[in-house]
DNA sequence: GTATCTGCAAATGTTTTGCACTCCA
DNA sequence: TGGAGTGCAAAACATTTGCAGATAC
């Protein structure tokens, strides 16, 4: 991922390793502060602003996904590629959900809108909330 | 649609009727703020609070739909049934989009989540942005 | 050497909360 | 009349911003 930087024009960076780092083969998709209350203890010196700032680079650069399925904040996935989503509302859990879903190519035009991506939020609950489930 | 706040023991209260009143026909997936701010000229004693209590009662009954694709903020959209949404990276607009995509009914079952609802978000252009742009 | 990046602290914007008061059913 | 609903103000969070200093290349 690390060479993904330099061929996107970005500075390679101990913070921006360090934050690949903790996204690489990483299926919980975190938010920034989750992402920065894991780096903290190891990196004191690391910044918060930081964090928002190399996830928005690495986002705008495709290396990762921001992923737009919780209200209250951004979670990000180290996979760019288009795939879905769920989130239990029971315990917030995000997932990535692998459905074959006939969707138009993007980037496509569809009634005058430029289509340029589409993403697929699944809502309900998630395995392990089913089975604590008594009700 | 008031008749559904008494289906859903919800108590007809003015605050209510007045956000219904502002959401009925409307297409432009408002925000609790700008609800807020519609309102508030003709209804000086109206609470910000009791807009996002209202929004979050009618959503859970069913009444409207709480539309996440914005990471700023929640949008609100009259319309409860599963339709898909575009939100413009320009000017943030929120249109509702329709196309026939095939996705499972729900709810149903799918590798052990129980899949209560899907939701399907376009990105891109919307087409007054992209006649005034020259690029 | 210089543009980019970082850290800090303050600001912003959205949403939530606690609580006393009100009012719908 | 009782419980749901409201208004207010403060709090809680997530995210952004401005800027001075540091650092990758």
């Amino acid at each position: 991922m690390i060479e993904q930087l330099r061929n996107h024009g970005l500075k390679i960076t101990p913070q921006r390793i360090a934050i690949l780092n903790i996204l690489k083969d990483n299926t919980t998709h975190p938010s920034a502060e989750e992402i920065y209350g894991q780096l903290k203890p190891n990196f004191p010196s690391l910044s918060l602003a930081t964090v928002y700032n190399t996830l928005e680079a690495l986002n705008r650069a495709g290396v990762i996904q921001e992923v737009i399925i919780d209200p209250r904040k951004r979670h990000y996935d180290p996979n760019p590629k288009p795939h879905s989503h769920f989130q239990c509302r029971n315990c917030s859990s995000i997932f990535d959900i692998a459905i074959g879903i006939e969707l138009p190519p993007t980037p496509c035009q569809i009634d005058d809108f430029l289509m340029e991506y589409v993403t697929i939020n699944w809502h309900g609950i998630c395995p392990q909330c089913r089975a604590k489930e008594t009700d």
